[in-house]
DNA sequence: CGGCTTCCTTAACGGCGTTCAATTTAACAA
DNA sequence: TTGTTAAATTGAACGCCGTTAAGGAAGCCG
């Protein structure tokens, strides 16, 4: 039932994502889903909790868990991070700012801190270097996902020259917009190594 | 009238922010707001555009322009987002993710990038170290007023205690609780020194 | 068989965003 | 003062939403 609520995600979106549309998905009337979940937001967060728990079983991830060198590590994570986002539509929005439903997560979080303790990061050091990098992810994948248009809801995407007459007056917000909006993945990667870079600067010796 | 959506946002919520609602503070039916918006998705844009402009029109604001460094006044900036997004409930919500209405936030992304190229920045390299604390601020906030509970309206915040009982076999991730979950503030700190220091080391030289 | 649990149904409620035609209000010209 | 016009609002309605309540069908246990 949360696996056919992600499928429909991608269909419909987060604002077509209805009991009673999901309930049709599973031949279903919209009030049986109550016998499985409190209400809505329960349901929301269990999709959360099972995003990140599919992350954690891809074998991208079982990948992280031998490599030795924590910025690997930590690249990787948030790299699969965002693919598991992004995999659905409106999929940061619906991750962010909800709560795990289960301990499933701590799992995943405990050996994404152990690479890091064992290189020698302190216990906070690493959640808070861990976090940084998990802030940055959420953010990137939020705006990424609100720029790219769904144009057969009516969502356009950037274009690029409009934004370019219309800010005629303010030269360095033109030239960000390819930056900003041209290579997503490559903007991710930058910024991505960026952070990584900041964190290890900030570890305690 | 965004003024006042604002105000009852802080009232009611963004759930709670509803046409209705909104037209009883301004003694009005709800139709009637379809004069000046589009819809609510437009009134909603409106609101996160005039929370960048009021920000931007702070005297704390006004303070970055005179800045000579750019780590300073980028900071500086991300600060003042954080400020500007904490003071509404459920800010970093509505402001993430929307579109502008109207061309007020280049101006203020003008000046923000002016300082890292005076600097020395490449225009690309400012846009992409400017997001990459933005991306950063963005997410730590959205998590943030997501984990403070709004216990009148039955949102609970996170009880360390009970966390620690319940993730009792991760010891790693028990460990990392009072460090994200203890004072907001110092750990937004922590994570925006890191940030900007590793986009220091990535500027090109 | 009868009772218990599990899962689902139908019906309904109040509230939501939105539309539309009709109407009021305000401003200005004759 | 009156008539004209544009700006702003209204009431009524539509279809859909999340959610509640009461009850029914299917399987299992004594």
């Amino acid at each position: 039932m949360v696996d056919t609520a992600l499928e429909l995600l991608n269909e419909v979106g987060l604002e077509g994502l209805t009991l009673r549309r999901i309930g049709q998905e599973l031949d279903v009337r919209a009030p049986a889903l109550y016998w499985h979940f409190k209400n809505k937001r329960d349901l929301l967060d269990a999709m959360a909790t099972e995003m990140l728990r599919r992350m954690s079983r891809a074998e991208e991830f079982e990948a992280l868990l031998r490599m030795t060198d924590w910025r690997d590590a930590l690249a990787g994570f948030h790299r699969a991070l965002r693919r598991a986002l992004l995999s659905y539509r409106d999929g940061a929005k619906v991750y962010s700012g909800t709560r795990f439903t289960d301990n499933s997560y701590a799992e995943t979080m405990q050996v994404s801190l152990r690479v890091l303790v064992e290189e020698g990061f302190p216990p906070g050091a690493a959640a808070r270097a861990f976090y940084t990098v998990y802030c940055y992810t959420i953010g990137y994948v939020i705006e990424e996902q609100s720029t790219t248009g769904h144009p057969e809801q009516g969502v356009e995407g950037i274009d690029l020259a409009e934004r370019e007459r219309r800010l005629a007056d303010y030269p360095l917000a033109v030239a960000a917009g390819p930056e900003l909006f041209g290579d997503p993945e490559a903007g991710f990667e930058a910024g991505l190594r960026a952070v990584i870079a900041g964190v290890e600067a900030a570890v305690p010796r």
